[in-house]
DNA sequence: AAGGCTATGTTGACAGTGTCAAGATAAAAC
DNA sequence: GTTTTATCTTGACACTGTCAACATAGCCTT
């Protein structure tokens, strides 16, 4: 249950596979990650796995939760900046998001794609880390309302909904390759947040 | 190249293929669709599908292809309704889009997923279809500028961009299972348009 | 310290998958 | 009537996830 370190037969082949399949992830992309082959990256054969992970799905959340764990970071990093205005860091949360997904497609995908979410397939270790994530976006929503820079007359969790929404689809949009010109990324993000901000306009 | 009507081997696979594939599509989803079950349900040997699909993405293509026409119809016609107020059909045109992807999860997946369009593995058959759908909704945009529903500072295409993102993360958070509550369906589309609207509010 | 328990790792096997190569058949073209 | 071409078939290959049965090595109790 807790992380064996340098113990008897691998050492600790949980954290072997998930490095290696963090690795893989980002240079082949998710559709071809596969438990053997990630076996094979950690030197063990091809069933060994499974003493670590029920299935291959769960072995995937494992590694989107710790995408999860570092987005949040990085959320309360941007959000808690007191030497910039609101404004400012409401602009920078969304150009960050953007980025962030456009920097990593495939952890995103992972992150918030069907694969581990799809019939309440999602591990609870999944949901522990991923639920509080989706909470801090209306955490944030709730103070921006109160800052006067989002419309006050909405619902806080509708409102989040709707501004989560569109940064998750531009950045699925990007990344799924639809928008196959990616040169105006900034500009749709500063055409986002002006969109939200226009009372203030 | 011509659709056979009832011609020697099988008639016609190429239409039966399609139309199975549609079938299995809604009922199992995209992800267990298989070259080899729709084969069989055919009644065709395995392989024989490659004599009109040069691989299993251009037969998923075949049928996104088909969902893009129906959608750019729907589109048109909520657009096109003259006895409604241009507000009325920008709310009517949110709830529709956001509606037809919960009730086509898994075809709307097919056509907005990366499967058929990542790596530049898109058909030029799919393209063909598919770009003035996208362009239909720059279209509407500029119209809804014009009208003062939408801000006038912003370039179409950009505007275009982001609300079609914002439909498209919120179709996509609910049929990937990220909201698992899809009760407030309604509410968040509303939101939205309030959102993009509020400068008449 | 001895023996059993449990965690971990192994090989073998099975049912799938997409796709290629080579051969068969039937319609069309000449 | 012969040749060409489109279509369909079987055989095969390299993959995949996952289960069952077995082997090993560290831990725990006696």
């Amino acid at each position: 249950m807790a992380n064996a370190v340098q113990s008897y037969h691998h050492g600790d082949l949980r954290s072997a596979l998930i490095e290696a399949a963090t690795a893989r992830l980002s240079e082949h992309g998710v559709d071809s990650l596969s438990l053997r082959k990630l076996a094979e990256d950690a030197g063990v054969s091809r069933t060994a796995p499974y003493h670590h992970f029920k299935d291959k799905s769960a072995l995937l959340s494992a590694i989107a939760a710790k995408g999860f764990s570092d987005w949040h970071s990085a959320a309360k990093r941007i959000f808690d900046q007191e030497d910039k205005t609101p404004k400012a860091r409401f602009r920078e949360f969304v150009h960050e998001y953007i980025g962030y997904a456009a920097d990593n497609p495939e952890m995103y995908e992972l992150m918030f794609g069907r694969t581990i979410w799809q019939n309440q397939a999602a591990t609870n270790d999944l949901k522990d880390v991923a639920f509080p994530c989706f909470q801090f976006q209306v955490t944030m929503t709730r103070y921006w309302q109160e800052k006067g820079l989002l419309p006050n007359n909405q619902d806080a969790l509708r409102l989040a909904q709707v501004t989560w929404g569109t940064l998750h689809g531009i950045a699925r949009l990007l990344i799924d390759g639809i928008y196959a010109d990616s040169s105006h990324i900034d500009e749709m993000c500063d055409c986002a947040a002006d969109l939200f901000m226009q009372k203030q306009v």
